[in-house]
DNA sequence: CCGGTGATGCCCT
DNA sequence: GGGCATCACCGGT
């Protein structure tokens, strides 16, 4: 169970990003411990990347270019969040991995209440029991159900503290695609999951 | 929702 | 003109 130290997000930006997979995403929330496994991330490469945040530095975009194995979040579409890692090598000027989604492992039925995933609240999706995997399967998803908000912004992941990841027991073999829900520089494979894995998103 | 952007306006110099 | 504040609009990892 230990931490993914600094030198970990010390490399470069796409490499950390597959890395990343089957890792565990740990939150610490009222005396409870939410953990899932990273199944799905995109990396998004600063400065050299037009879909990137970080392609013009900005107040909010700053923190990816600050100390790597942070935490960057922003808010979108006026209703969720999204959690990324600050991770690139040291020729890079800024660089981030977007968590995409997680395997839920640990305190899933706080996650469902996160989510108001509660049998009463949703009975048609319990119906099938397919529709649970709703829980995590998207970056606005995972957020939610780990009570992960802006407040999360910039914390060190690699302290074990209240929000950190560990390392992977295993590896897995992965998956590579484009990355979904942007405009431009569509053509990169900077999408990576975990193969076979019915906890990623789509 | 809310940050980035470009437009507008005001005042200094 | 140029530096800075405000504002409306747009589009979103």
């Amino acid at each position: 169970m230990s931490v993914l130290p600094r030198s970990f997000y010390a490399r470069p930006t796409v490499q950390v990003a597959q890395d990343l997979l089957g890792c565990f995403l740990v939150h610490e929330i009222n005396g409870k411990q939410l953990i899932g496994k990273i199944v799905e991330t995109e990396a998004y490469c600063g400065s050299i990347d037009p879909a990137s945040h970080a392609y013009k530095k900005t107040p909010r975009s700053a923190p990816m270019y600050g100390s790597v194995g942070h935490a960057y979040i922003y808010f979108i579409y006026g209703n969720h969040y999204c959690f990324n890692v600050v991770a690139r090598s040291k020729n890079e000027i800024a660089g981030g991995v977007l968590v995409r989604a997680v395997e839920p492992i640990v305190g899933i039925e706080i996650m469902k209440k996160n989510r108001n995933f509660l049998p009463s609240a949703r009975p048609e999706c319990f119906a099938k029991a397919k529709c649970i995997k709703g829980i995590s399967n998207g970056p606005g998803k995972l957020t939610q159900a780990f009570g992960i908000s802006k407040d999360c912004n910039q914390i060190d992941l690699t302290k074990k503290e209240k929000l950190y990841i560990i390392k992977k027991e295993r590896s897995e073999p992965i998956i590579t695609t484009k990355r979904i829900g942007i405009k431009k520089a569509t053509d990169k494979l900077w999408r990576f999951c975990i193969e076979k894995n019915e906890w990623a998103s789509k």
